[in-house]
DNA sequence: ATTATAATACGATCTGGTTCGTAGTTGGTT
DNA sequence: AACCAACTACGAACCAGATCGTATTATAAT
């Protein structure tokens, strides 16, 4: 009960509507997923039972259905999957990770910008 | 056999020791695995068998056993898990993983340095 | 040549995740 | 009160990955 738990593709994916738009309900969550493809109310359901065990949403009765919300913040589990993912994939080195996050890919002037100030901004407080 | 396969957390664990210390016996990635943790040698043997179809190593016959490369570099491979798992948990938002990868993490001056330099030297390029 | 050693090949098992069908329950409508 | 629509609960089926045991093969040493 420990720890945030990880959350897999699927938890993911619902997890990115529930922090977007807020609590809702299974069906509201299907209908949206939907959009993008096929999935059955009743696997969407079912996953949605299994995060709740997992203790990564909670529920309240309403009506004759529930409505779920996220346990954890979108920034915390975003942490936990990019330790894991910077360990699996890049050794553990975030040097790595950022450049080739920034290298050949279309970033913005802006962005890189925005990333300049907020290097700036860590380095004051190293100091 | 297009596109570079997505290798799965243990393929990839074998893939970093490829990457890091060139073509290997499966003796050699079994032996640096368990300095780690306890696997057995006909589940690295495996993996490695399995890797083999998939194309990500070749191997070539040396006496009783095989030497195993790794087919694809370790930039591209990265690349391609990058892409996807910003895309999974970042919703495709490289500055947000920028900004968690450099977050609340011990980050060196040292590298927080080179960053900049990176920064600086993508920044002349896109001028 | 025989044997011991070490590698390969193969398949069985286990686990976790995803998907969905079916059965049962409940609340609102008539 | 009876009914219908929508929701929940549960479990079955399926797939992929990981792990390992066993059988087979091949090399090198005696």
């Amino acid at each position: 009960m420990a720890r945030t738990p990880k959350p897999t593709d699927a938890e993911l994916e619902i997890l990115q509507l529930l922090w977007r738009h807020g609590p809702q309900t299974v069906r509201t969550v299907n209908d949206t997923l939907n959009e993008k493809r096929r999935v059955g109310y009743t696997t969407t359901l079912k996953i949605m039972q299994i995060m709740f065990e997992k203790g990564m949403v909670t529920r309240e009765q309403e009506g004759r259905g529930h409505i779920y919300s996220a346990v954890y913040q979108e920034q915390e589990t975003q942490k936990e999957l990019l330790d894991r993912f910077m360990e699996n994939a890049f050794g553990g080195s975030a040097l790595k990770l950022v450049m080739q996050a920034l290298g050949n890919r279309k970033t913005s002037k802006q962005e890189l910008d925005e990333i300049k100030d907020y290097l700036a901004g860590l380095e004051e407080e190293k100091k």
